[in-house]
DNA sequence: TAGTACGTTCGATCTCTATCGAACGTACTA
DNA sequence: TAGTACGTTCGATAGAGATCGAACGTACTA
C-alpha cells in the first residue's frame, strides 16, 4: 500500500471532475455510505452496501473519488479510513453535494 | 433531420445519467449558455460560447443531455430550439442544477 | 516466523464516449 | 427550381473508464 495519491486542496477542485466521479451508480452508493455513517474502512464499506465487485474495482472507484477531491482517506493500521469531504465540496461548491445526497437514487421512485 | 428522440418524463431521471451529462466542460459550457439566455438556437449556441467543436460533435453532446433529461429541444422552421429543463430537474432532484449552474467553473478562480 | 487480513498495483479485456468529415433530409429563399 | 442554412446520422478512430484475477506490500497475530 505506497499510497501517494495526491488529493487536490479545496481550491483546485474541478466541478466536472466532481461531476464525473459522482456520476457512477457504485460510487454513488460509496458516498452515500460514508456520507450517512461517518469515516469508514474500506471492507466495511463493501460488505455494508453489499457492492458486488472485486477488491481492486472497489479500489479504482475509490482512487476516482479521491482525485476529484470527494473523498479522502487516512490509513491507520492494515486500514484504509475513507470519509467524505463535505466542507470542502460545500465550500467550494455550495449546496452541490447536499442536493446530490438528498436527491432520489431510482428512476421512477 | 428525423428527431425522434425520446426525452425522459422527469420522475424517471436518473441521478447517475444526470450528473454523466453534466460532466463534460462542454456541455457544461452549452448548459450555461441555455440557462443564461433562454431558449437558444443550436448554431447560436455554438457561435456565442465560442465552442470549438464540429456540427456533428455538438449534436452528440445534445442528445447526451436530451436523453439524461437535463435540456429540451422543439423544432421551428430550420432551426432547432434548446431549453434547460430547470423546472423538471429541481422537481426531481431540488437544488441540484442551480449547485452546478452557480459553481466557480475553473479550478483555481 | 508464518499466517492472515487489508488494500493497491499490474496487465488484460471490453464498453462507452468524444471527435471528425461526409452524406443526408428538411425548410426557407431567390 | 436551385441554392443555402440548419442540424442529424453514419462510419471510423482514438481515448478513457469499468471490470477482473493475480501478484504484491504492509501491518497485525499466533
Amino acid at each position: 500500500m505506497i499510497d501517494d495519491l495526491a488529493e487536490p486542496p479545496a481550491d483546485e477542485f474541478d466541478l466536472a471532475r466532481v461531476l464525473a466521479a459522482l456520476a457512477d451508480p457504485h460510487r454513488l452508493v460509496m458516498v452515500r455510505y460514508v456520507a450517512a455513517h461517518g469515516e469508514s474502512w474500506c471492507s466495511r464499506v463493501i460488505q455494508d452496501t453489499g457492492l458486488e465487485m472485486s477488491k481492486s474495482t472497489f479500489s479504482h472507484h475509490l482512487r476516482m473519488l479521491r482525485l476529484a477531491g470527494v473523498v479522502t482517506k487516512r490509513h491507520e493500521g492494515t486500514k484504509g479510513y475513507v470519509s467524505l469531504r463535505a466542507g470542502d465540496l460545500d465550500h467550494r461548491f455550495p449546496g452541490l453535494i447536499g442536493a446530490v445526497l438528498s436527491a432520489e437514487f431510482e428512476p421512477a421512485a
